[in-house]
DNA sequence: AAAATACTCAACCGATCGGTTGACTGTTCC
DNA sequence: GGAACAGTCAACCGATCGGTTGAGTATTTT
C-alpha cells in the first residue's frame, strides 16, 4: 500500500528535515546528508526510503545524485488526512507548535 | 516528537482502517477488532498505538472500553503535509486512487 | 595513470514492530 | 457465588528499522 510507505517515510524526523531542505530546491545526496550527525551511508538509506515512497526523485548527473521533491504521494497523504479532518473541529495551534518546535530543535538553517 | 508518533500510527493499514471505522462513531475495542483476522490482543495493541499518538481517546465504561476519534494530532499531520503541498502542483487523481483502492481492498463497509 | 570525490552495497548490530499465546483483572449475568 | 465476557499484560517470535563499518564503483581532477 502506497499510504503505508508515505506515512512510514514521514514518521522519521531526519527524513522530514531532508524534505524540508528539498523544499528550498534540489540537493545532492551529500548536501542532504551534511546537517546530520550520521554516516553518509545512513543518510543515503534515508534518501532511499524517501525515494521508495516516491516522495523524491533522483537524477544521477556524473558522480553526483541530485534529488528533488516529487509531489503526488505527499498529496495523497494530505488528502487522506484531510478526509478525516472534516469529522472534527480543527485546532490550528497544535500544528503550529509542532512545526515550530521541529524547526527550532534542529538547527534551523533557513533564517 | 509528536509528528513521529502521528505518522507512525498512520503508516499501518489496520490502524487506518480502525480510524475509518471510528469516523462513523465511537466503537468498543471488540468492535474495532472484529473485522481483522488477528487476535484481540493484537488489535488491542494497535488501539494503544493510536491512543499513544493521541489520535483516539478511550472511555472505560464498566467492562467495555469505548474509543472515539481525537482531532489535533491528525490535524497537525495534515497541516505539515499541507505546508509542503504548496511547493508542488497538486495532482488530485493519485489520492483518489489510493483512497478508493484502500476502501475496496478491505470490505468497504461505508457504501 | 593515480588520487580524490560522490556515492552505493553488504554485512552486521541492537531496538522496535506486528503478531502469537497464556495468564490475569474486572465487570455483568444467572 | 460462579460462569461468561471485555479487555489488558507479559513473554516470546521473526521481520524490519536505523545505525555502523568496510569494501566497491563510477566519475572527476591533477
Amino acid at each position: 500500500m502506497a499510504l503505508d510507505a508515505t506515512f512510514h517515510a514521514l514518521s522519521d524526523r531526519t527524513r522530514r528535515a531532508m524534505l524540508r531542505g528539498l523544499a528550498e530546491g534540489p540537493r545532492t545526496v551529500g548536501e542532504l546528508a551534511a546537517p546530520f550527525a550520521m554516516s553518509l551511508a545512513a543518510a543515503s538509506k534515508h534518501i532511499k526510503v524517501l525515494e521508495g515512497a516516491g516522495l523524491i526523485e533522483r537524477a544521477v548527473k556524473g558522480r553526483v545524485h541530485l534529488c528533488r521533491l516529487s509531489a503526488e504521494p505527499m498529496h495523497a497523504g494530505a488528502e487522506w488526512l484531510r478526509h478525516y479532518e472534516k469529522f472534527w473541529n480543527a485546532r490550528l495551534d497544535a500544528l503550529e507548535a509542532a512545526l515550530a518546535e521541529e524547526d527550532e530543535t534542529k538547527g534551523s538553517r533557513r533564517t
